[in-house]
DNA sequence: TAAATATGTCAGTTCTATTGACATATTTCA
DNA sequence: TGAAATATGTCAATAGAACTGACATATTTA
């Protein structure tokens, strides 16, 4: 017997201070799996590669910001040393990412993506943009602006970073 | 000697094929860090409870769906069984959430979150619209609409899932 | 030269997720 | 009615990604 499904109600309350007001659900959850389908792209490139998401933050931050520090890199991922040092060393032992001495300090190792590496988080950024397009082309004109300025000021660097 | 770092260039690049357009560096950052620091909040406080982000996710959509299966919430997180039922039954031991079988279909086990579950979750979410609201403050007037509008175009189900 | 800095590494731990296999209760269908 | 499907739970083993703490090396700065 296909019994409509009631769904059963949330139990009573206690009464609430009425001083908070209600909280932005709709952003909340929208922010939520948004980025689960996001990141959920880049995941299936790389199990090509046996490669995770922290291989994937560590090559794309690499990429896009060639020589960056390996104190730089930690700050902008917010991780410890000892995180990074696994994945980065799987990175550099399968060549996405070389190490060379800084120019200025020489006890700085600076990390740039190699070509496999460069094309590798090309690869993912396609993957992504198209994402991204596909949304753009149902929204207004004026949606690329809008969104990247409400994710801007959503971060705590209200800017890029 | 306090030298201007000259940070060193990226290595020359093969050519490539013009075919794929640029990638949208813009959004995938600024999508990552505000989802970074937006999750930073809600770990914080989950601290004190010595719960972690699986937890938040299962508390969230249980405080929000009552009666939600676990069939239902295991598609909504997409993770496996296995990795819910650690989780799902800390919850349970320390009075987050309860079970209740189906009215209409015994096997089921329905969710609901407790008084104490329902205070946790609604603290988070204060915590994270703050953040919301800040971001807004600084945005000009529709921002909220079309930030919802812009992630939920972004996740698979374009709508509210 | 001593202290600070940038990095690397070793060891142990935690949390979150995975796969595979199997058990139980309940519902549905032929 | 009986077999199959469904919803859930659980055991065991494993992997991935993060953590803390401690310590070593090379280099720069004071």
């Amino acid at each position: 017997m296909e019994q409509a499904l009631q769904r059963q109600t949330a139990p009573p309350r206690p009464p609430v201070e009425p001083s908070a007001p209600e909280p932005m659900f709709d952003l909340i959850e929208a922010l939520f799996f948004a980025y689960r389908d996001f990141v959920g792209d880049a995941d299936r490139l790389l199990l090509r590669y046996n490669f995770g998401r922290a291989h994937h933050r560590v090559l794309y931050f690499v990429d896009r910001r060639p020589g960056l520090s390996v104190a730089e890199l930690l700050d902008l991922l917010k991780i410890t040393k000892q995180s990074l040092s696994r994945v980065l060393k799987e990175l550099i032992d399968g060549d996405y990412i070389e190490q060379r001495p800084g120019l200025a300090d020489r006890r700085q190792r600076l990390l740039f993506a190699t070509d496999a590496g460069h094309a590798l988080a090309l690869e993912i950024a396609h993957v992504q943009s198209r994402r991204f397009a596909t949304a753009l082309a149902k929204l207004p004109a004026g949606a690329r602006e809008q969104g990247a300025a409400f994710l801007a000021a959503i971060s705590d660097a209200g800017e890029g970073k």
